[in-house]
DNA sequence: ATCCAGGTACCCA
DNA sequence: TGGGTACATGGA
């Protein structure tokens, strides 16, 4: 085991909010360790307030995967200056509440080709469902490590298999997104590297020609696989949360009927600035900690 | 049992 | 562009 302190530039960071927030989804906590698989190493971790007890990973690694160089000071600094700005010198209860109880809540350097089959596999299912699929795609297509890990699978260890394969994963419908996703990445290696360069525009143009990825997976894989910090997300839950706690959202709205994707992303974008989808995930993680008037109606 | 979940493709006006 | 609908599956 090493053992990292965390100094005070890299704080806050909270590794229980950051692995259980809904970004990524194959870490697993064991008693007070958190056990996953980076590329092929298996990781294991836990965190005593300042301290990062953790082996089967560098250092330097360790830092970049969890983003601990970006300033996440700064970063809420820059988020309140906006909402300030934006309201006039007003305040934003919900994000406020939002950032106290997620605080150390980083979004993680995840690999994009994961996090791009990963929330194909999401749509219209809740977390435990998305765990469990994932789970079974790599113990099914992934390389096997020791002790029952398993690397997650290549672009090509899921492109030479049909679709009824992978339904076996409990994928569903989804099994033909992710064997045509993943042969369009084989036969493209470098194709999420080029992502990585370009314009946020351009990059989410990119995604969204791939089969099963539709604007909120396009979206989650440049904020999460690509920290694209500006992108929201919407899913349900962000799209209750802005168009019941947020009014100036809503007038938005044509008569009467709900707010586009793209209303309450830019409206986010707007409200929260730059950092917008640290601000989005934020919510994300409180949404069973908010008022019930704004859960509910 | 019924509803719902980190949605997308497809069709139609 | 925007609205309606089918789609598989399992968790709550």
């Amino acid at each position: 085991m090493k053992s990292l302190l965390i100094s005070q530039q890299f704080l806050p960071f909270d590794l229980d909010q950051t692995l259980s927030c809904g970004q990524v989804f194959r870490w697993k906590k064991n008693e007070s360790y958190w056990n996953g698989v980076i590329k092929d190493c298996i990781i294991s971790i836990r965190q005593e307030e300042q301290t990062l007890v953790y082996e089967g990973i560098e250092e330097q690694e360790l830092i970049q995967y969890f983003n601990l160089d970006l300033n996440l000071k700064d970063v809420m600094n820059a988020i309140r200056t906006t909402i300030q700005h934006n309201t006039g010198g007003g305040s934003d209860p919900l994000f406020e509440r939002a950032e106290e109880t997620g605080r150390g809540l980083r979004i993680i350097r995840q690999d994009p080709w994961e996090c791009l089959i990963s929330f194909i596999c999401s749509q219209n299912s809740n977390i435990p469902s998305i765990k469990k699929r994932i789970e079974l795609i790599c113990s099914r297509y992934g390389s096997r490590l020791q002790g029952g890990y398993y690397q997650f699978p290549t672009p090509h260890d899921l492109a030479c298999h049909d679709s009824d394969s992978i339904r076996e994963c409990s994928t569903g419908y989804r099994a033909s997104y992710l064997v045509d996703t993943a042969g369009y990445v084989a036969r493209d290696p470098d194709l999420l590297n080029r992502i990585a360069f370009l314009p946020v525009e351009k990059a989410r143009q990119e995604l969204l020609n791939l089969p099963g990825v539709g604007p909120k997976v396009a979206d989650c894989v440049l904020l999460f696989g690509y920290n694209f910090y500006e992108v929201v997300p919407v899913d349900v839950w962000i799209r209750t949360i802005m168009t019941n706690g947020y009014p100036d959202l809503r007038s938005r709205a044509c008569n009467r009927k709900e707010c586009s994707y793209s209303q309450i992303a830019d409206f986010c974008r707007e409200h929260f600035g730059q950092y917008a989808g640290y601000a989005q995930q934020l919510l994300f993680a409180s949404r069973h900690n908010i008022p019930e008037e704004i859960q509910t109606v």
